[in-house]
RNA sequence: GGUCCGUUCGUCUAGGGGUUAGGACACAUCCCUUUCACGGAUGAAACACGGGUUCGAUUCCCGUACGGACUACCA
């Protein structure tokens, strides 16, 4: 058995959207499922559409998800380059090599004089029942070609095909998808810039650098077709790969596939980590920057368009692996679910160990400028881990573990506060500069036995003890609080809120 | 328009000729907790439609409808 290659062959044509990193990861886990290789292939072959800053953006991505190539520009291996550009003398001899074969033909209608049959005609498509009347070599002969060849002129090589022909594309997802060749278009295969199309780039490149399985988007499906008459016409089909043709993800309401501008218009991330174009317009905010755990996004995409066939819904990367096989992989598109990334997310951060949650909540921290010990840290992030939905509300929603509370629950104090509680706490204040131990167990046995004795309920101390220490009703049991705060912390929180409150 | 692909709870999906159609997210109620969460329990919620085939179809076949992708010298 032949080993298993795989490829993932972005377009360096902007940031790579979750998608992108969808596809990567079914390409990477087919690969490690069966011990093969995967590969990093950079498709930048339309050089007007080359954007600086993207093949960067593709590799950070993958490495932040750990999708980390064997094979690609900057990995090695055996089989480059793996940048299309860097190939061109080899497209060009292939393409040339078809034409010598009768499988292709020269062109030299201009791109202009082939919009303006377009516009003429609605549904002109550059085939077997128009090339005759056109400016090419299968028309007008190879003698003619050859000399507007050599006077310098313009040319594309098209792919021939011919009419009659049923085409097979054997795909993993689908089974047997059928399309006749009378409905194909004689497809440029090398453009007039001497620049290779996808189609014949993506099956000169799967040829030669051996790989073995296609798995891409199902936008691919329509233009499969050509790439199996390519793999015949250049006598390739022993080793013509198999496909997969992954479902589409869908934008999270309406219709259509997710598109980069449906993350600011729903409020979330469709790119792995931030991108910032040349204008405003195009900044699009990274699941990275948003918050969240690479191996919980791996998790959710993983099951967005597969499943395992049991009930599991949490996997380690192993896990993963091991349990995935194409014949799971759906056929529909699916929704991209905001709310059960969210969930994944928060899932993760559960059941993460402190020391591992603090690797990526530390540079958060540091970002705000709070000195805090590892230890405090690591506290900290302890209690609130199980309240929180992103890696940054360790630092939004919990700011007061780092620093004095910014801004009171008023309509909270309104309710609850009356004057008579003023004692109490002043009194509470006073026992707390001396007491010991300062923990959060004997702090709370205190304050219940002070409360006895002073006939107020806990009802009524506990809720405004907690605003003057945190501000807010939400959050970590309050003697944890205190506990981690610290007696001097405490004891001026309690201060301030009685100042505030005193103030009002 | 043409070609191709698809259609199970709101969403992601399991299943598959005879099932109380299963799980997860979200939602609701309750328990736990004098906060918020976590956790637990319960609930509401789906086989697009019409024809076949069959003793029986959500499952197989054919249509219809709806949705999607593609339709460039872009990938």
């Amino acid at each position: 058995m032949t080993k298993v290659r795989v490829r993932f062959a972005p377009s360096p044509t902007g940031a790579l959207h979750i998608g992108g990193i969808r596809t990567a990861l079914y390409n990477y886990l087919f690969a490690k499922k069966h011990g093969g290789t995967f590969i990093l292939r950079i498709e930048d072959t339309d050089q007007g559409r080359f954007v600086p800053g993207a093949e960067e953006y593709i590799i950070e991505a993958l490495n932040w998800v750990g999708l980390t190539p064997e094979e690609g520009p900057g990995f090695g291996g055996e089989f480059g380059p793996y940048r299309q550009s860097e190939r061109k003398e080899i497209y060009h001899k292939y393409a040339h090599e078809l034409v010598g074969l009768g499988n292709a033909y020269y062109a030299f209608d201009t791109p202009e004089s082939l919009e303006a049959l377009r516009s003429a005609e609605a549904n002109f498509t550059y085939n077997h029942t128009v090339r005759d009347g056109l400016d090419n070599s299968l028309n007008k002969g190879m003698e003619y070609a050859e000399k507007r060849i050599a006077a310098g002129d313009a040319y594309v090589i098209r792919l021939k095909v011919t009419p009659g022909e049923t085409v097979h594309i054997p795909d993993l997802v689908r089974g047997d998808v059928m399309v006749q060749s009378s409905e194909l278009d004689d497809k440029v295969l090398l453009k007039a810039d001497g620049m290779p199309t996808y189609h014949l780039a993506n099956i000169v490149d799967d040829h030669l650098m051996e790989i073995t399985h296609v798995i891409r988007g199902e936008e691919w499906l329509p233009s499969a077709a050509h790439h199996v008459l390519l793999y015949q016409r250049f006598g390739w089909t022993d080793t013509m790969p198999k496909f997969a043709h992954l479902p589409l993800i869908l934008k999270p309401v309406g219709n259509g596939k997710l598109s980069k501008r449906d993350g600011a218009k729903f409020g979330m991330p469709v790119f792995p980590l931030d991108w910032k174009g040349q204008s405003e317009e195009e900044f699009f905010q990274g699941f990275r920057e948003a918050g969240f755990i690479p191996d919980a996004v791996v998790n959710f995409l993983a099951l967005l368009g597969w499943h395992p066939g049991d009930d599991q819904e949490i996997f380690t990367r192993e896990e993963l692996i091991s349990a995935f096989s194409v014949e799971h992989i759906g056929k529909s598109g699916a929704r991209f679910d905001f709310e059960k990334a969210k969930w994944f997310n928060h899932k993760y951060i559960q059941d993460l160990g402190d020391a591992e949650l603090m690797n990526f909540v530390k540079p958060l921290v540091q970002a705000k400028g709070y000195k805090v010990s590892d230890e405090y840290l690591q506290k900290a992030l302890a209690m609130m881990k199980e309240r929180v939905t992103f890696l940054s509300d360790f630092v939004e929603e919990a700011y007061y573990l780092f620093e004095p509370v910014r801004k009171y629950d008023e309509e909270s104090i309104a309710k609850k506060w009356n004057t008579n509680l003023g004692p109490f706490f002043a009194g509470l204040k006073d026992i707390l500069v001396t007491f010991e131990p300062f923990s959060s167990l004997s702090l709370e046995d205190m304050t219940k036995k002070m409360m006895l004795e002073s006939g107020f309920k806990p009802g009524e101390i506990l809720p405004m003890l907690r605003i003057a220490l945190v501000g807010t009703m939400k959050g970590p049991a309050v003697f944890d609080t205190a506990e981690l705060l610290g007696r001097e912390e405490t004891i001026s929180r309690v201060d301030s809120f009685l100042q505030h409150v005193q103030a009002n």
